[in-house]
DNA sequence: TCGTCTTACTAAATCGTTTTAGTAAAGTTT
DNA sequence: AAACTTTACTAAAACGATTTAGTAAGACGA
């Protein structure tokens, strides 16, 4: 007996293998299949409050039959029926430049958890392709939209977050770091180790945190009395997320014939090309030369020298703006007021910055 | 009259922004709007040769209709009834491990080209995940997945394209690297300048590449009349996609005591941790030991020193598994047969490799 | 002048659910 | 024994499109 037992649930677990082979089970065959009407088995299915009256005997059997038929609800008809779809759509300037994927990271750990499914579309900093991609999520009627990195500039029925944004449209939330925390640690931190002439890689003009990384670093740098000279401001060269463009600035940089002692670069990516200008310049970093990076991304850590750096939690920064997400879909409230999230830096001191002796 | 034209123009503008801000007009509302019925204006928008009998000027007057009340067609009712999501499934280990989103960055461009968009699902290389994640990507009636270094091992009534995996599935097609190739390009460079004694780490098991990587090398390494010992051949330790794996495997394999000259890694990330570890016990790279990476992810270039690597042409793979993923679905071929795609890799050679001297 | 063909449409079914509004039978109260 | 409740269901509408199968009116040929 218990071996017959055991061929029945060997058998029944190979039934339903097979069984995913073939599609298109429907509520309608279900019900057909007990004799029931669709309406009963969809109540019971859903646990819904209309299933109170039928019996228990009954349940089971519904249960049982949706199990065997291997029935998976079909997600479009619900959702057709509903005007849910439980997916929301995801800007974002470029899949590979790990600054990116870093935050998406974030974002699909908590969509999944709540069972939400998104959708990606990267613009390349087009303007025209944020348009388009944006009306093509609306058009796959997604719930809400996360914008990474994305300049937002209407406001929309829709549901918007944006992750290091700088916009401020009505109903629109930022999730944004604090710059004028990362900028104090950054200069402190320079200053501290007796740095006077500091110069600045800025981002370029399309990315959102450009502007106030630059100001920010600058009143920060007028809090300890460094006075940045505008020669000593350079900014990333070319659109494609390498090393490449830090590079080339740095070089720009050095043409000028400017002797400053430590490098803010804009971020760990472009910090790393600078690193490779100064070196090729004969400059050691960081004994001649002392870099920040921006980010701590993997890379950072790892690099040679290791780099010092200002950290954004750019997980949890995703995962904040896909919770807040998807609380203003759930609370349906289209009057949400703009609101800002701000998350902490941290100074990550590693080897690429020295004290300045001279 | 100029001048009115031109706030005519202004207003219609104005109109299509603000409209963009109520949603839900339907084929319903266009249709009455024109006291015409859904059918007439549906066969019309979607030039379907139904609406060939219809005069141009009731065809323009639907056009205009659509256009004005800024009608979107809503995507989850059509398919409902085409049985077409246009949307498929991507199954990856890792949203930051930058090989996934550069597989990833191929993938989207070409289905964004053909009006798909995807759902991203990651499993952390847990089994249990896999499954799960497969399950709700056919819940929400994907035509299609994509399976980026993930294990397949069930066959489906889906189609399914796997990248990078090494998989013998009925109907599943691999788009694999030419790996006898891309063996011979690294053990041969390293020939060529004069190493005998070459260590390798190779990755962990949970990586689909890890088995052929190994015995490809080997080979490779026979026919070149290379012997590698079993005490040369290391682990990456861990599983976070970060240089620590190689890190620690490097420590490991000179904690032996073995004199190899040249190391052959897994991938970049942990070519850069072999690095590091080298470094610290005073071995410099390529003077004392070369190292060869694989992969050739952005930061192989920018590293110090740049890494000479074994380059897989992610993009490219990412958008074939895309394309051919795309072409099975379209022709329904459930009877594919399984379909092996090879791409070539290149000999990237960089810093971290010299002539082997004494 | 009848039958056929074309033109210009529309009604209704369909996709697979959920939900509203019932209904028939049995049980309970008064 | 009439009136009301509860039990165990079902029919039909709805979500928003597409598609099949018409239809009514006019044009044309025999």
């Amino acid at each position: 007996m218990p071996i017959k037992n055991k061929n029945k649930a060997k058998e029944s677990n190979r039934d339903s293998i097979d069984s995913s082979l073939q599609k298109n089970i429907s509520l309608k065959d279900v019900a057909a299949s007990l004799k029931l009407s669709p309406t009963t088995v969809s109540v019971v299915l859903n646990y819904s409050p209309l299933a109170d009256s039928i019996p228990q005997e009954t349940k089971d059997r519904i249960f049982e039959a949706a199990r065997n038929l291997n029935y998976r609800p079909n997600y479009i008809a619900r959702s057709l029926r509903n005007q849910r779809t439980h997916t929301i759509g995801v800007l974002i300037p470029e899949m590979s430049d790990g600054y990116s994927a870093a935050v998406l990271s974030g974002v699909e750990e908590k969509l999944l958890q709540e069972g939400y499914f998104y959708f990606v579309a990267s613009h390349h900093h087009r303007a025209e392709l944020i348009e388009k991609n944006t009306q093509f999520l609306v058009g796959r009627c997604v719930e809400g939209i996360l914008a990474i990195d994305t300049p937002i500039n209407q406001q929309s029925f829709l549901p918007i977050v944006s992750i290091s944004g700088h916009d401020h449209v009505k109903g629109l939330t930022n999730i944004v770091l604090n710059h004028e925390r990362a900028a104090q640690l950054a200069i402190e931190h320079l200053y501290t180790l007796g740095h006077r002439k500091i110069a600045i890689i800025k981002g370029q003009e399309f990315s959102s945190d450009t502007e106030v990384r630059l100001a920010t670093m600058l009143k920060a740098a007028q809090e300890f009395g460094i006075s940045i000279k505008d020669d000593w401001v350079t900014q990333l060269i070319g659109d494609d997320p390498s090393p490449e463009t830090g590079y080339l600035a740095t070089k720009n940089l050095l043409s000028r014939g400017e002797n400053f002692t430590a490098v803010l670069a804009f971020n760990d990516i472009s910090a790393i090309g600078a690193i490779r200008a100064l070196r090729e310049k004969g400059f050691d970093v960081p004994r001649d030369v002392s870099i920040i990076g921006f980010d701590d991304i993997t890379a950072a850590e790892f690099h040679y020298p290791a780099l010092t750096t200002i950290r954004q939690p750019l997980k949890k920064m995703g995962s904040l703006g896909a919770e807040h997400l998807l609380r203003t879909i759930q609370e349906n409230s289209a009057e949400t007021l703009s609101l800002e999230i701000t998350v902490e830096p941290d100074l990550i001191v590693r080897q690429s910055t020295a004290e300045f002796s001279k």
